[in-house]
RNA sequence: GACCGGUUCGUCUAGGGGUUAGGACACCGCCCUUUCACGGCGGCAACACGGGUUCAAAUCCCGUACCGGUUACCA
């Protein structure tokens, strides 16, 4: 027999944390197995269920890449069906007409009202005392013909006790006598959780319920509705709760962004690495280690490795720097820094294209559109053109700047330093275009506290330009002055070196404070790769007038 | 209240009768370095408590405490 295991989420909100991590468990449990991995959206609560909602999870799913199979099972479409489950079992005298009238709802909140009128039965309630019960068939017939309003209950045995083998937390019994007899359909018609479930769950042909432990208490009364029906229960694995840092609920309401799964997206998380995080919450395989592609994940999947107890998801809310939990965080980064390069390109690429930093060169075909990098150069000058004309041709070190070779050379240094891949239009604006801002802390620390490097750094673009070769033969400028000749040194990180050495000899200051100034210039942050890359990677031109810029002084 | 479940560093966890109780994140320190949120090395830090069983208990049993779930004509 095939495995097949749904995801069920109720669309009443935007996919949670929670609701992801029991979407990946049953996704990979079905990929485990060869099994089916199916999608039903609960629907029945009319009240609260929106189509954006479903749409919001549906999102997240496929931002998770946890592709189901077949179609989507609305269960409201279900509807007719579980009444006619609920009828048969009337017929059979398995359920009765509660003719009790419907309790009107309680305002203020429904679970402390639930709680508080439970306390106060003192456990002391029988759970078989509902005087419509028993009532005859005539009777129950009659005023139901009547159009008497009533709800229809399962009849659950005085005695004995439902049971089952959770594949988690093993075997689960329950007395009867714990359990009400519960409505199975409201006496508006409307058919209720548990019935919807199993019916969808039969007739979707689910093997195998994989769900929080929440639903334990549910699973009895399930267990008790298959029973009724004379049809054999799948098999249950109910999984530990991912808790709020304080061990309490992880809400919606109350924590907001952070447990949605499109916040995530949203804020340049990596699927992979976010997937990677959510399967070590509650499961392990036993292993030392960290980072698993999906494939692997897949690979060990197993229940068995799924644990009993709660875990928090932890995060400090009002601390930006950990609104959300610290590994899923490090997570992300060790991603965007060790993926193979070529998976990771295709992210920046989205991200730079929505933050409008993209450009056709970059593409792997791109480079037959060099030709046009002029257009594109004066943008890299438009903040400049004061200081400078757009030089006549360029001839770089390699690899060719707004080249595809350039921006995978570009990519992997940079992202050594990022979290997300917000962090590339962000931090690494600097580096694919001229509008960048600068960090006010690093100017302060960088520039503000050394006010010689006013000069020094204009200089230092002076110095650039008389000794790396081909140096554009800018107008007014010192290779102008010189007949249009620069040196004779290639402009790469040796040369670079040699060069800003000499000259902060020279200066008779520390090799420190020209790099960090030059880097809060070029870049407008305080950290990333070495500064000679830097250099290199930007280009001599771009180094050249960035260093002359003023813009970032007195900010 | 009752029923059910849980309890190993701050967090995620390994370990299931004999371990110096391991790893990861976070934090701290040192190193590398022009800076840095990279990297390297190191440190801090845990078996909830009390009884048993046993030569031996984090591990098995019982109790207590604490935490969580459920207790709807919600899902």
């Amino acid at each position: 027999m095939t495995v097949r295991v749904r995801f069920a989420p109720s669309p009443t909100g935007y996919l949670h944390i929670g609701s992801a991590r029991t979407a990946l468990f049953n996704y990979l449990y079905a990929r485990h197995v060869g099994g089916k991995f199916l999608l039903r959206i609960e629907d029945t609560d009319l009240a609260r269920s929106t189509e954006e909602s479903t749409r919001s999870i549906l999102d997240g799913l496929a931002w998770l890449e946890l592709g189901h199979d077949e179609e989507i099972v609305f269960q409201s479409d279900n509807a007719d069906k579980h009444r006619a489950t609920a009828k048969k079992l009337l017929a059979e005298g398995k359920a009765y007409r509660d003719f009790t009238p419907k309790a009107e709802p309680s305002d203020g909140n429904v679970k402390d009202a639930i709680k508080d009128r439970a306390r106060a039965a003192q456990g002391e309630k029988n759970m078989r005392d509902n005087p419509y019960r028993d009532l005859s068939n005539e009777e129950s017939d009659a005023r139901a013909a009547a159009g008497e309003p009533c709800a229809i209950r399962l009849k659950v045995a005085a005695t004995g006790k439902t049971s089952f083998e959770d594949q988690v937390y093993g075997l689960q019994e329950r007395d009867y006598a714990e359990t009400e007899d519960l409505v199975l359909l409201r006496s508006d018609g409307h058919p209720l959780y548990n019935l919807a479930v199993v019916c969808d769950d039969i007739e979707m042909a689910i093997t195998h319920v994989i769900r929080g432990q929440d639903h334990l208490t549910n699973t009895h009364k399930q267990v008790l509705i298959y029973e009724a029906l004379g049809i054999a229960p799948p098999t249950f694995a109910h999984l530990p709760l991912i808790m709020a840092p304080n061990k309490g609920k992880l809400s919606k309401r109350k924590h907001g962004e952070v447990v949605s799964m499109t916040t995530y997206r949203d804020a340049g998380f990596l699927a992979a690495a976010f997937r990677n995080f959510l399967a070590l919450l509650g499961w392990s395989a036993g292993e030392e280690r960290e980072i698993y592609s999906l494939e692997e994940l897949i690979a060990k999947f197993t229940l068995d490795g799924i644990h009993r107890s709660n875990a928090v998801f932890n995060f400090t809310e009002n601390d930006a720097r950990k609104w959300t939990d610290d590994k899923a965080q490090w997570m992300n980064a060790e991603y965007i820094r060790t993926m193979p390069i070529g998976e990771l390109l295709p992210f920046v690429k989205s991200e730079l294209k929505s933050a409008k930093l993209w450009r056709e060169e970059y593409d792997p075909d791109g480079r037959a559109l060099t030709s046009s990098i002029p257009s594109t150069e004066s943008q890299i000058f438009e903040r400049t053109t004061d200081m400078a004309e757009r030089p006549e041709n360029i001839a770089l070190d390699i690899p060719e700047i707004g080249s595809h070779d350039w921006y995978v050379h570009t990519v992997a240094l940079i992202r050594q330093r990022f979290f997300t891949l917000k962090d590339f239009s962000s931090q690494g604006r600097a580096y694919f275009s001229e509008d960048y801002d600068f960090d006010p802390a690093a100017i302060e620390k960088n520039l503000n506290k050394f006010p010689d490097l006013k000069t020094w750094l204009a200089e230092l673009a002076d110095r650039f330009e008389a000794e790396f070769q081909s140096s554009p033969p800018y107008e007014g400028g010192v290779d102008a002055a010189l007949g249009g000749r620069g040196g004779s040194l290639p402009f790469n990180e040796a040369n670079i070196e040699t060069v800003v050495k000499a000259f902060t000899e020279e200066k008779g200051t520390k090799l420190g404070v020209i790099m960090n100034g030059a880097r809060t210039l070029l870049t407008g942050v305080a950290v990333g790769p070495s500064m000679l890359s830097v250099f290199e990677t930007l280009g001599q031109e771009k180094s050249i007038l960035r260093l002359r810029s003023q813009f970032a002084w007195n900010t």
